[in-house]
DNA sequence: TTGAAAGCGATACCAA
DNA sequence: TTGGTATCGCTTTCAA
């Protein structure tokens, strides 16, 4: 007898114990169990009965190396280095995968690492057999993670895209091009021409979609993009309060703030307070959070509830997607087109908030 | 073979393969990675070179089963059936805990299930074998999950208490009543006398002690308990919405808000807004996050950043408790005293945000 | 419709 | 210091 044995006192049935009880093989037993038709019907409640009056569940560890199949996913959580934060929009993204995972019998690892070691992890959780599939967030814009997950032969779901990658891959993102495009537009519709934009780290592919379509508002109606009017930053309140801050202080302040996330947009309200400014007269904040489908006029709307469903569904969305790719790649199907969705950003601004504000001060126009 | 076999196009290494590569035996080999003394320098060094070479990691589905020990610990999430939303405080807390999950070589599985489903959950997980041990979030009055985890014999830490309970069992909390009390009484000292509290479901075990520190401090001043100026219901962004609305209209309304997390501080703040009165003059709003030790006038000061760190430092706080309680009872140690970890609540109030506004107009005291 | 036995890939006991 | 082998608890093949 091994040494753990001796740890286990309250020893929890197994196969082999039930088996015996019911003076059965474990292969029927086991059969029955898994629904197998080949087993006789009055053997099946019988073995159903016994399992649910011993409280037998099979041993995730044995089922597991038996099968070759862990039912398990990994969503790899990158945590800033410098700021030690994560993005609290995985929060509710996860929160949707899980209840998706629960229904198709996964269980769900979450694994927190710093930027640095996200391809340590990858490699680890595959080659240490951990999961059978993985939800890569925030890709940058040539994302290593895509390639080295192709090269590990692992079904995976990109939560946004790549554009510098140029392979097949299953993604599940939002129109940020079109959605900042038209938010850009709507600003400038009210009269705005001192637009900034405070939009996420550069090196994020989202964050390059999103000052695409800013400045592609911009250029359409003739308005010349001002450098000094775009930042891109990790997504945090303080980024948002000092970059304002700075913006509003020169002699040619912004009039309306677009910001990439509700994090930093806190900071602007602040900044704009701080600078003598009057929030909904001189100035107007539009935030769009990460991947919602969402604009509104920071302050006086429910925003955290519609935005966070938003961003649920989306997490939804992709387990879904992941468990069928996994399921077809069980089947051994071997080469379907990649899955790949592209959710369209709702614009809501000024819907139950009335018209934003427009700038009306000489001194800034 | 078996048929699994079959799928694995890419074999990974395996431990047999390995050795027989070295010309050793899958003893020596294991016991060479597993840093075991009886090995020779030479041969460590050797296979240690082999395995990197060949990127090696043994496999958690066979180790596990052999070995008896997952490694892995569980947070079990509850999420509103009603509402649907999870508490953005977890995401914050997990991401703490996870960190120091990876430092120790411990894999996080996060369940997402609705509150009536919980109990099943803590069940399978443990019965499935697939957990080492496991985090309890938002206990209620009468935690039913303590028994019931002490009945399935396994390590777990409490976030938060469960006051009904009477046995022993580990915990980590923060100090909630007197967090409460003191805040009132600064309300009190700034002479406000109609104080609302929203707090969270009543059921909820922090909710509970909460009030007690509310009424507390409102006793000792010999100012009367008012149940109209007392809410408790879910966290949502609405509920603070309505439950203020109502509250501010009528003859004899609150200056002061007392509100048990920033989300439905927002609605809060929406309210003072829609009914006229101003945030800052008429009204003041002071939150208090979940077991974040900090208290602050809602609006003006950079929130989220010190709540959110906070919370985390908890996270990291209950998992190293977690993971010395599985390390002792897997060093066979049987009976030690529980872990208990009380954290005491800062009042940060006024400190960088200036006073407190004081209730001037007649009409409102 | 049932059962015996060979895996799955590690660890750990016992012998050399 | 090394190796042979039983074992963990299941699934799955093959034979009856």
């Amino acid at each position: 007898m091994n040494f753990q044995s001796a740890l286990i006192f309250i020893s929890a049935m197994n196969l082999k114990e039930l088996a015996h009880n019911l003076g059965l093989s474990q292969t029927t037993v086991s059969r029955a169990l898994n629904g197998y038709p080949e087993v006789s019907e009055a053997t099946r409640r019988k073995v159903h009965e016994a399992a649910e009056a011993h409280n037998y569940r099979p041993s995730v560890r044995a089922k597991s190396l038996a099968t070759g199949r862990s039912m398990t996913i990994a969503h790899v959580v990158p945590v800033s280095s410098q700021h030690e934060m994560v993005n609290p929009i995985f929060s509710d993204f996860i929160a949707g995968a899980g209840e998706e995972y629960s229904r198709a019998g996964y269980d769900l690892l979450l694994s927190v690492v710093p930027d640095s070691e996200q391809d340590k992890m990858y490699r680890d959780l595959v080659t240490r057999q951990a999961v059978d599939g993985l939800i890569v967030q925030a890709p940058t814009l040539t994302d290593n993670r895509i390639p080295l997950l192709h090269e590990l032969n692992i079904p995976f779901v990109v939560h946004g895209r790549s554009s510098g990658v140029l392979s097949d891959y299953n993604w599940l993102d939002v129109n940020n091009r079109r959605a900042f495009e038209r938010a850009t537009s709507l600003l400038l519709d009210l009269g705005h021409r001192r637009i900034a934009l405070l939009n996420g780290l550069a090196t994020l592919d989202f964050a390059h979609r999103r000052s695409d379509g800013y400045k592609r508002a911009l250029l359409e109606r003739g308005v010349a993009v001002d450098p000094d009017l775009i930042a891109h930053e990790e997504m945090t309140e303080n980024y948002g309060y000092e970059v304002a801050r700075k913006m509003l202080a020169t002699s040619n302040p912004p009039t309306a703030f677009l910001v990439s996330s509700i994090i930093p947009a806190i900071g602007v309200r602040r900044a704009v307070k701080d600078a003598g400014f009057e929030f909904g007269r001189d100035v107007s904040i539009v935030i769009h959070d990460d991947d919602l489908s969402y604009f509104r006029n920071i302050g006086d709307v429910p925003l955290f509830t519609a935005v966070r469903s938003s961003v649920r569904d989306a997490g939804k969305r992709a387990a879904a997607m992941l468990i069928e790719i996994i399921r077809q790649r069980q089947e051994g199907q071997k080469d379907h087109p990649p899955m790949q969705t592209l959710m369209e950003a709702e614009l809501t601004i000024g819907q139950s908030t009335g018209p934003l504000p427009v700038p009306t001060s000489t001194t800034h126009t």
